[in-house]
RNA sequence: GCCACCGUAGCUCAGUAGGUAGAGCGGCUGACUUGUAAUCAGCAGGUCGGGGGUCCGAUUCCCUCCGGUGGCUCCA
């Protein structure tokens, strides 16, 4: 599943720091910037061959810039051009018309071969002699240097100029590219800023989020402390940030989650496949796809060879479907994969809790069909799908805000389509037009979760990708024989599995400010019901009890600890534990139970077969598992 | 990636105007044998995130690295 909306540029600028992506894409020429009180250098011996000829010995130059550079070894004059452009654009910036040109080979690991930087660089100082004094220290000399910096903001850059024909071309459409934001609500399309969001006001905080980027100031988002306090995850220092450990409660609660997906998908028609981690960056088809990706995947190196890890399971099942003989006869055709661990090296200050991580598990989907109309069909019906699958995490339609994202082409021939879509949710949408295709995909959708610091983050997602059959040469044969590119629609249920953790956590605050009891849906608690002796009297009497829920299928534990009952409930209770059973002298004469029931927020009184019954009826259709712990509290381990 | 703040016992946090630290919870031991969100008492537990510097002496001041968080930027 790629998922992408928002654009980034190619080569980003990032003060003080001079590596700023992978050197396994393209060579780009790199310059430090440094606005100078002075510079003062002295020439001393040759370096190199082919160092340039050089009279004086000594040189100073005061209030300047000064470019360090070093030369890659694919720049060409098109690079040259841009370095001239970008270096009377810093000029400006810091207000300085006499510029330093100081070649500068330790900004990087691939340099040019002598004689090409030495003409670049005369590119670079014919280019910028018109406009302003140039001085330029000779090339292929050590040389020692004082230089003062002015310390002020703008006073140190670096910046890397990547070579026009590695950049692609879509990159280069994206800064003219055109949308265009509206609401979808009864039919209509409605401008931003003339809906009126009352009573939609996560809908409002969604949009604000999307659009203007607007934040509210809070503190760290409510899962956070949930995920510890519970046991369900924890980061782990030592790996990479973003790549936590999961408890005993957690591994339950995502275990859970990935087969109910699982389940889902499989029912749905879909063939379960496991392909790679990691991925050969040489690969001719792969290749051209990540050069629109700038470095933002972990990358192995085994031996000489270089490796990705996969980001999603697109490649694998791609590679699977252009080896496979499909007919027209066997579409739609449905790969699936879970993928343990899909990784992204998000940057830094974007990680999260649960919300944002480097590695995650994403049950990916593709759908390969004939043409538009089987496609919409299939995204119509996965549209479905992934409301029923958020449903049985909790989340239903006023949980979540919907987008769906087109281009204008798409939507003049499809606009009863997209109506469609937006009564099947009854309630306003985003929708995002795009003037001209620019991503792979025509038409997508997410369902964006809007947590209690008001931050989104997507969940489900469906999109109609016209691009990469023929880019990775997948086809199938059509009625005709002949061999056609087919359309696919990469589906995402659920989205990541640790963001529908995330959701179900916040969720669970979002209830405690409504004053009800922050809780998990039964199905998913680690713990379902817990039993509490009253004394160690009733010990006995309670394992009967247990043994009997247990053999229903329900997570059932019990609680030994030689403490009071009244710090058993509290405990219980802390772990959001949906059912509290106490067995005393009156369960053991009767046989009818006394429920602590956390959805009613209530004790009812039940017979243990009733109960037992009921609890039944809550997993059917969901997946069991195992309590993943001693059913003795005594045994227990505290993880946090 | 940038900027800011934070990192003290297993957890949550207090404290030290520079002289190596304290509470609550948790743990252990003992008493109590309990009817729906914390019974009482005693004990143990810390190279004050790592490294470097200044100083007679650093947990405290400075630098740096790591980790966390917020903002910016960005998000296949």
């Amino acid at each position: 599943m790629f998922i992408s909306f928002n654009v980034n540029k190619f080569c980003s600028i990032i003060p003080g720091n001079i590596f700023i992506r992978s050197p396994f894409f393209c060579s780009s020429m790199r310059i430090l910037f440094i606005h100078s009180d002075f510079i003062d250098y002295r020439v001393r011996e040759k370096a190199i061959e082919g160092a340039e000829e050089y009279s004086a010995s000594e040189e100073r130059i005061e209030e300047c810039l000064v470019a360090f550079i070093s030369v890659e070894s694919k720049d060409d004059r098109q690079v040259a051009e841009k370095a001239v452009n970008e270096i009377k654009d810093v000029a400006n910036k810091v207000d300085t018309r006499r510029i330093v040109l100081y070649p500068y080979a330790h900004l990087s690991s691939d340099l040019s071969d002598p004689d090409t930087a030495k003409s670049i660089l005369s590119m670079i100082e014919n280019g910028l002699r018109s406009e302003y004094e140039v001085h330029r220290a000779p090339f292929g000399w050590y040389k020692s240097f004082t230089i003062s910096c002015k310390g002020h903001p703008l006073s140190e850059l670096s910046k890397q100029i990547g070579g026009g024909e590695e950049e692609p071309e879509a990159l280069k459409k994206e800064t003219t590219l055109k949308t265009y934001w509206k609401i979808l609500y009864d039919g209509n399309l409605y401008d931003i800023d003339v809906f009126d969001f009352t009573g939609h006001e996560k809908l409002r905080d969604f949009v604000n989020y999307e659009i203007s980027g607007t934040r509210a100031v809070v503190d760290v988002p409510p899962h956070v402390k949930y995920m510890r306090s519970l046991e369900i995850a924890d980061y782990e220092q030592g790996s990479d940030s973003g790549n936590l450990r999961y408890y005993p409660r957690g591994k339950l609660i995502k275990s859970l989650a990935e087969s109910l997906v699982t389940n889902y998908v499989l029912d749905y028609g879909a063939m379960e496949v496991e392909t790679p981690i990691m991925y050969d960056y040489e690969h001719p088809a792969l290749k051209s796809y990540l050069q629109r990706f700038p470095a933002r995947q972990y990358t192995v190196l085994s031996g000489d060879d270089k490796y990705f890890l996969r980001f999603s399971a697109c490649f694998g099942q791609f590679l699977i479907a252009k080896d496979a003989l499909i007919t027209y006869k066997q579409l739609p055709l449905r790969l699936y994969e879970l993928t343990r661990y899909s990784f992204r090296r998000e940057k830094h200050g974007e990680l999260v809790g649960l919300r944002r991580l480097r590695a995650f598990t994403m049950p990916d989907m593709h759908t390969f069909v004939q043409d538009m109309e089987t496609a919409k069909d299939e995204f119509l019906k996965q549209f479905k799908l992934s409301i029923s699958v958020l449903k049985d995490f909790g989340l239903d339609l006023n949980d979540y805000e919907v987008a769906v994202r087109f281009t204008s082409d798409f939507y003049k021939e499809n606009m009863k389509f997209i109506q469609e879509l937006g009564e099947l949710v009854k309630k306003p949408i985003l929708v995002q037009v795009w003037e001209e295709k620019f991503f792979y995909f025509v038409l997508k959708f997410e369902f964006n979760f809007v947590d209690n610091t008001k931050k989104a983050a997507a969940l489900s997602t469906v999109q109609i990708d016209v691009d990469n059959a023929r880019r990775f040469n997948i086809t199938y044969i059509d009625e005709r024989g002949e061999k056609r590119y087919p359309l696919i629609l990469h589906c995402s249920p659920s989205g990541a599995i640790e963001r529908v953790m995330y959701a179900m956590l916040e969720k669970a605050e979002f209830l405690k400010k409504e004053g009800k009891k922050p809780v998990l849906p039964f199905w998913i608690s680690p713990v379902q019901v817990r039993i509490i002796p009253l004394s160690e009297k009733h010990m006995e009497k309670s394992n009967e009890i247990l043994r009997m829920i247990e053999s229903a299928g329900i997570r059932v534990d019990i609680d030994d600890r030689e403490i009071t009952m009244q710090k058993k409930i509290r405990e219980a209770e802390m772990e959001w534990i949906p059912y509290i059973v106490v067995i005393g002298d009156r369960e053991v004469s009767t046989g009818t139970l006394n429920v602590r029931d956390r959805y009613r927020d209530k004790t009812r009184e039940i017979p243990l077969s009733e109960f037992i019954e009921e609890l039944r009826n809550c997993v059917r259709d969901k997946p069991i598992k195992k309590i993943n712990e001693s059913i003795f509290l005594s045994k227990r381990v505290k993880f946090v």
